[in-house]
This record gives C-alpha cells, sequence and structure tokens, in this order.
DNA sequence: TAGATTGTTAATCGATTAACAATC
DNA sequence: TAGATTGTTAATCGATTAACAATC
C-alpha cells in the first residue's frame, strides 16, 4: 500500500490549516468529524482534504468520518510536531518581537529559543526570558542548541547575510520575513512570507468595477524612453 | 488586441514582487532589464515573467528588454497604487504595532490611517502618530475617511467579528493575519497571511532523510476509537 | 438493511515552461 | 546584418474536483 508519490507543498501547507481546527474541535469535545464539515469550516472542497489525508494513510472510517484525536495525533506525527523543535530568531525589531511573544509554536513543541541581533545596543536586552544575543554568536549557539529552523526579520538588505549564517551553521530550514526574495543550496528550505506583497496585491482588487482586468484596463501607449 | 482573459491570482501576488525589485533598480541607475535577469533574480522562469506583464500590455522591447522605470509605472497603473488608498488595522497587540510602524507602504500610497483595539486601557494611546480608537467607532471612521483596506491582528476567536464589521462598513479588501480561516460575501477579497501554518510546515521538511514522504512514512495502524 | 462517508480513479481545470517567429 | 529578447502559441505539468465503488 506505500505508494511512492511526492507530496505537493500545497498539501503540506494545508496539514496546519487542519490541525488548528482539529484542536479546536477537541477543545469543544467533538469526537468524529466528515471531510463535508471540514470542508465547510475552512472554506476546501471535501474531495481535496481526503485527497490530502490519504496521501498519508488510511485515517477515516467509511460511513462515519474522521476520529478528532487520532487525526490531531497522525497529523502531527505528519508534520513532525511531536517532538521538540528548536527555532532561532534574528532581528529584534517590532515583528522580531512580536513573533518572541507570540506562544501558538509552544503548543506543537516548536520553540523559539534563541534571538539575535547586530545592533548592539539591542545585544543584551530580554524579549520573552531571552536575552538576544550578537549576531556573531548565531553559529556556535545553533549548533550548541540544536537549532533546525530559522526565522528571519531583519531588514531587507541585510536578509541574505543572514540566510547566508544560517545555512552555514546547517540549519535546515528558514522562515523569512524580508521583503526580499532568498537564496539558499538544496537542502534548506526557505518559506516566504511576503505580507506586503500579500497587502499590495489586494489593492489590485479594489474598486474594480470589472472584475476581470484586461489589457484594456491598461493604457498602452507606446513604451517611453 | 484587447483579449478578455481572467488574471489569476498567481499573476498579480507577483507583480508586487517585480515592482518591488524593479524599484531596487531603479535606486540603483539601471534603466533595461531583460526578463533573464528578472528571472534569475527573483528565482522565477523568465517565460513565466514575459507573460504575466503580457497579460496587461507591450510593455517591452524585442531585442533590448524591459524599461526598468516605465515598467515600474506601469505595474503601479496595474495594482492601482498611483493614487492614495486608505487602510485601517484592528487589534493593537505586538504584530498590530509592529505593521503600524511598518513604512514600505507609504512609498505607495498605500497608508494606515485609522487603528482600533476592543480594550479600552488601549483606547487613546498613540502609535506612530494615530491614536486608538474603540472598535465601536469602525464603521463611521472607515465611511468618514474613505478607507478600503482592513487588516486584522487581533487574536483567532475575534478576528471574524472583525471581519464582519469590516464588511458591514463597506470595506473592499481584508489582509488577515488571525490565524484562522475568515468568511466574507462575493466582492470582498480576504487575503489570508497565515505566518503560523507557515512555520509549522516547515517543520515536515525537517530532519527528512527520505525527501519524498509517502503512506510509508507515518505507520497506519488501524484506527483508534 | 439503508444512509453516510471514505479512499481512489478519472475528468477537468489551470498554471508553468519550452519553443520560436517577430523584430528591435 | 547578427545578436538579443520579446510576445505568444503549443506542450507539459500539476493540482483540483467529480464521481463512485467499497464499506462502515
Amino acid at each position: 500500500m506505500t505508494k511512492q508519490v511526492k507530496i505537493s507543498e500545497a498539501v503540506v501547507r494545508r496539514l496546519p490549516v487542519y490541525l488548528r481546527y482539529l484542536n479546536e474541535l477537541s477543545l469543544s469535545g467533538v469526537q468524529t468529524v466528515s471531510s463535508q464539515d471540514l470542508g465547510e469550516k475552512l472554506d476546501l472542497n471535501p474531495a481535496q482534504i481526503r485527497k490530502d489525508l490519504a496521501y498519508f494513510g488510511d485515517f477515516g472510517r467509511k460511513g462515519v468520518g474522521y476520529n478528532v484525536s487520532y487525526l490531531i495525533e497522525k497529523i502531527r506525527q505528519i508534520l513532525k510536531l511531536d517532538r521538540p523543535l528548536h527555532v532561532a530568531l534574528v532581528g529584534t525589531g517590532n515583528l522580531g518581537r512580536a513573533l518572541c511573544n507570540y506562544n501558538m509554536y509552544l503548543k506543537e513543541n516548536m520553540k523559539i529559543i534563541a534571538v539575535f541581533d547586530a545592533d548592539p545596543s539591542k545585544v543584551g536586552t530580554v524579549i520573552n526570558n531571552l536575552t538576544v544575543q550578537p549576531t556573531e554568536e548565531l553559529g556556535a549557539t545553533v549548533a550548541e542548541k540544536d537549532i533546525s529552523i530559522g526565522i528571519i526579520t531583519v531588514p531587507a538588505a541585510e536578509a541574505q547575510n543572514v540566510a547566508d549564517r544560517f545555512v552555514a551553521a546547517g540549519i535546515r530550514g528558514i522562515l523569512n520575513f524580508a521583503p526580499t526574495v532568498l537564496r539558499a543550496p538544496e537542502g534548506v528550505r526557505i518559506h516566504q512570507t511576503d505580507f506586503t506583497a500579500d497587502l499590495l496585491s489586494l489593492a489590485y482588487y479594489m474598486n474594480n468595477d470589472n472584475e476581470d482586468t484586461t489589457r484594456g484596463t491598461v493604457d498602452d501607449e507606446p513604451m517611453a524612453d
């Protein structure tokens, strides 16, 4: 029954969304849920949900649905959230501090355990029980504390530099909040959280009487040079 | 030449990424750029870039490439960033304050001009020159100040409630940072910035010796009930 | 048994990429 | 003219959805 199919990024990206809602259901005491229910709540096609889950195993029961706590357990296994995952964060500006104070990860065994900043005036300050370290210590601390994921919340101009440091330190995954495209060698995964792009692209849909904007909407004069 | 083709969300989402890099090029004094150059820098297929841009007009010149400042102008027109866009933000926690202090939007005519919080102890405080207002005033202020985009940075449990208020106030687009799926009627666009999902999905790729995880990786015992 | 819902195949839809004539 | 690069068509690839037999 073990099919060798590559799991697409889109599928993996939906798993945490399922997990989050299942946790809610569990807290409300709901014991069973159908793909229909999930689909309605999460605005997804039920067939897609069944297909996503079926990549990893037969978690449901025909005619019944999915056992909520069993499915939670399985998704946490799939995402490898059933064991501790250490995270480091670089850049203690507003956003960096916001993330340090965010506690969602805790429940999922994911925890920011080291914080860095290049600014000497920030070094030594304390954020949510963590003392800010100088960026120079990044490599040593990552190795020492078995850190596998890095979060980048520095200005765009410094982001690639920090990413390179993370890569050199042997990190396996990077979540980048800086508004710039980062490059890393094979084997290091980069997730881009580009909310400026999310926000600016929203503008496109504003005051759009003709919902389908086409070539006609922009006047194409000959190119100025 | 006006083809009636619907522009996909993926295409629109890439436009701000192009715009950002073009602005960089412009600052460096670069006057012309090819889809090849753009593709290398942004990690995208050159053909895709040419196709994206061609949806909106003939912006390039064969054998030469794209004029940087002309393309900037055109993309800003397409995204409707050539005119002021007023934004309101609800939720002045760490993340909300981080966004208020973020100034990227300014350059693009997009500006947070009103901030709200349900917590009376936050009301009246000042963030980046904006006085925090009680959430009750949201409807009136949105109408009064011609606000078309709303940003939600409240806890998940309150997010839908805030979204409903925004919708009732006549807002056209919402950028949601709360880790929950929001619903809105047709005509109101919701962009989800789910960085907890981005982070948790990153875990999937950690310590993955077999890069393609399949049914085999998770032990499928019979379902417990 | 009758009703419900899964897992999975096949059909559809959409997005990306390759290739190349047009042309600067 | 020769070299470069666009705009666009056709080919490919991948993801979503519909449909349904299996079965609880």
